[in-house]
DNA sequence: TCCTCTTAGTGTAGTAGATACACTAACCTA
DNA sequence: TAGGTTAGTGTATCTACTACACTAAGAGGA
């Protein structure tokens, strides 16, 4: 029995807000449009959904191609389906965000003769169709999770110092925090551990090395 | 310019978890689906929508039709997509849920021929495609939102006591609460305000009337 | 009318988590 | 070895949440 209609179908897409670490910036990844609408223009990564394939393997693929990493965390957002939001016909696009450690980390540029590259989020250019919207809800939703989740340690590298994930902290929050109320909370919710190693650079006291207990798993905390 | 694929159609459809109180229980609105696939089956409310349609305007028109009120709370709660949540073609479900407040509910059934009906939350029948899942997130989503937000508030009729609201709480956390300690903390959020009217109903004390302060927005709390 | 039943309404002490806040430790370099 | 720089630590206060038990007010029936 087919479908009981002929209207209603749009054309399926992704947009994916991918979140990095990069030169002490939360930046986010961004391809200049080749085509019209908005031709030039600087837009979130996605694509098409193909005929057969899930929507959110396909921004787990689209977000591969354009980093080169796998297995990072992804999550869907929201959807975005105005009638008008693509000038060309009913296009809908379910968007989600993504956090890449920094150290993962291989910008796949021009491999299909794209341009792609970071931006920081607080200097944005105007982004094509909704995507500006998307990157707001991304944010919001990254900024809550760091209250009541793990979530900030998808961003870590295997070893770090507290003093890096404060500033992860800092830089999603978008101000400062106390150190010592920081380590505190940190340590308490005992899901990461100190390693042995420390780090040295500058001329001052080296940093103890921690690493994450289960990389893999966000908590929700309390 | 024309979109340049011609795959990746789908069908785009919405489907409302309709939340109400009715009976001193957490209820859901509920269709009983006519044709196949699932013939017979209960399933949510929803529907295709229209070729310039917005998403959320269609998934409240289909909330209207299916229950007679209007203007009620509707959030998007997220997309399900999957290749094969109907066996005909490529349907993709934007899912929604909406607090009903009870006073406001006439149920049309039979409007369009259609079985309607109320389920308690806790012993629904098996459901159609995947609004087993659509029902299990919604719930989710709600009972986070009470813990920090005044959406409950959205459940309530012009007048009521501080009694409803706490059984409203009870239903939707599916746990008892401390009677003062709920008081003191709904009051201290100031959102409700107490009215100089009482309610007398059975042979005991007659139970102050409160109403809320601002009753069409939802405010996040702390 | 007064006794009983039922729901409404109230306060306090203890605990746990969040905040504010300033100094010492370790290393490097000049 | 003195100066610069980042790492690392503890305590007092405040605030929010928890646990907990009795009195108040009305209705109905004896």
């Amino acid at each position: 029995m087919p479908f009981p209609t002929e209207t209603g179908r749009a054309v399926l897409t992704t947009n994916i807000v991918v979140f990095s670490l990069r030169d002490e910036q939360l930046k986010l990844l961004l391809v200049r449009r080749r085509n019209p609408p908005f031709q030039g223009c600087w837009s979130l990564p996605g694509g098409v959904v193909g005929e057969d394939e899930d929507i959110e393997a396909n921004a787990m693929r689209k977000l591969e191609e354009g980093t080169g990493v796998s297995g990072v965390y992804l999550e869907q957002l929201c959807t975005f389906g105005d009638p008008g939001r693509d000038p060309r016909e009913r296009v809908v696009s379910v968007a989600y965000y993504a956090l890449v450690p920094s150290e993962r980390l291989r910008l796949r540029t021009d491999e299909h003769g794209e341009e792609v590259a970071w931006f920081a989020l607080r200097g944005l250019p105007e982004l094509a169709f909704d995507h500006g919207e998307m990157v707001s809800v991304a944010h919001q939703r990254l900024a809550a999770k760091l209250e009541y989740s793990t979530i900030a340690f998808q961003f870590m590298p295997e070893r770090f110092t507290l003093s890096d994930l404060q500033s992860v902290y800092e830089m999603i929050l978008n101000r400062d925090l106390d150190k010592r109320n920081f380590r505190k909370r940190m340590l308490a919710m005992e899901q990461i551990r100190q390693t042995d190693e420390v780090r040295r650079n500058g001329s001052h006291r080296p940093a103890r090395l921690y690493s994450v207990n289960n990389p893999h798993e966000v908590q929700i905390i309390k």
